[in-house]
DNA sequence: TAAAAATTGTAAAAAAGGTAACAAAAAAAG
DNA sequence: CTTTTTTTGTTACCTTTTTTACAATTTTTA
């Protein structure tokens, strides 16, 4: 079998359409053609229908795609068919409103650990989870099966916490830092960016302002 | 003139050349080659040449860029030398977060009002901000220039705050909420996704680890 | 049952985006 | 002062991504 590379955006779009899928299965929608679902998901047909290409044959012609078997398909595909296990790095302001936060746990994800500079300052549990110190990590991120670390503290220690978290195992971070994490090849990241998202929006107001001014 | 399109990645990548030009600046460094810039942005020279080239000449051949000049120029061209003022829809957990984040008004991005469903249940003041009704939107966007609205309710509710954001006179929008908003032409939506970014690495780490057992 | 309509999967074409290469200019070395 | 080195701005080329087009298949209509 010949090896086709994926692009990122093709999965980032797979997401989406996972997303909406669900919302049509609990609107009690058994079938969605690639048109309908393009119109809900803001893209066009045929990239829905070449974007399921890469992983092989979803749907039924002259009928559509059936909304429960398809979602179950994206999310094999996506690896949501499992609970996933996450760590906290950084229990502040940001850290706790995702700590507090249920919806992920609905959605296969769940917070197991979380780390903080001054853990004794923190008088948090949620479940199971108690805030423990960085020291901390290497042994919980074993006896908790860690599989995803979450960065909410300041810039500066951001790369420190990524690394100890890379030791302890974790393969995998979302960093709300606004930093460019440096890891090995074999790490993946996902940074979660509101200044960038407001830098966009304000080039947008500023070139739009301009042109109206023309 | 031709008209040029310029893609929105350049946008993104001009935003990151800024934040590490801003390291750099503070480091005390004068000049900056593309090679160094790239190292540090992690992408190409090139690249951060032909992004730069849309907007204009702003290096020195056999010399590099001055960093504090290609950084006034790159906030020029974002539009982020005046003060942005945001207007703050959902006082929960994430929206507590955000209004406590100072790291924004240190970067032109000010916080000047906030609305929630039951704002008495909610007793914080920061600064000249008190949580308001969100009947109050539209008289408190004009009163206090509100430029961008940031929405950090649950995503039923979340289109219902677009349109009194933009009935209100917003035309730019930061949502947190997991749904796609469908707003007027004339109105720029940026999402910021957490749970799209755990999909993504749920995807690369499944499919790192059927590669790894093969 | 036959014709028309709907809709997928995929090949081909078009568009967009990224990379490499190099002339031009400045600085450094000889 | 001349040559070599550094580095930008830009063109041409290459790669990736998106869109279009249509045969193949199923359902619906007549
Ligand atoms: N608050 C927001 O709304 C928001 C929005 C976007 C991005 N961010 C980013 O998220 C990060 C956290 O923001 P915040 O507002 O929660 O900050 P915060 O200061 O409220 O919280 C940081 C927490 O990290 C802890 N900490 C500090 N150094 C640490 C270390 N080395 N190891 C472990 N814990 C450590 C602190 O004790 C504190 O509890 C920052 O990088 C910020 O830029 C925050
Ligand atoms: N908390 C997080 O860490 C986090 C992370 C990513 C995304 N999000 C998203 O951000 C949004 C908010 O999350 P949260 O955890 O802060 O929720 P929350 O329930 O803590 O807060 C929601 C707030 O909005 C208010 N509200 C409800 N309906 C409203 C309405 N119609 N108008 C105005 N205010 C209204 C509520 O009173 C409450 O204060 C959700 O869409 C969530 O999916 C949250």
């Amino acid at each position: 079998m010949k090896f086709v590379k994926i692009p990122s955006i093709v999965i980032t779009r797979l997401s989406t359409y996972a997303r909406n899928l669900k919302i049509l299965e609990q609107k009690g929608v058994d079938v969605v053609s690639s048109v309908r679902l393009a119109d809900i998901c803001g893209t066009n047909p045929a990239q829905i229908r070449k974007d399921l290409a890469y992983f092989g044959q979803f749907g039924v012609k002259g009928v559509g795609y059936y909304v429960k078997e398809l979602l179950f398909e994206i999310g094999k595909i996506l690896g949501l068919d499992k609970e996933w296990r996450l760590g906290l790095v950084g229990v502040g302001n940001l850290g706790l409103a995702l700590l507090r936060h249920t919806h992920f746990m609905n959605h296969g994800y769940t917070f197991v650990a979380a780390f903080d500079e001054k853990p004794e300052r923190i008088d948090i549990r949620i479940g199971d989870i108690e805030v423990a110190p960085l020291e901390a990590i290497n042994r919980l991120v074993k006896e908790k099966g860690v599989e995803i670390g979450v960065i909410a503290i300041k810039p500066v220690w951001a790369q420190k916490a990524a690394d100890m978290l890379v030791m302890a195992g974790v393969c995998g971070i979302v960093n709300f830092a606004p930093i460019q994490l440096q890891c090995a090849t074999h790490v993946f990241i996902e940074n979660v960016d509101f200044s960038l998202k407001l830098d966009i929006l304000c080039y947008r107001l500023t070139s739009a302002r301009s042109r109206q001014r023309r």
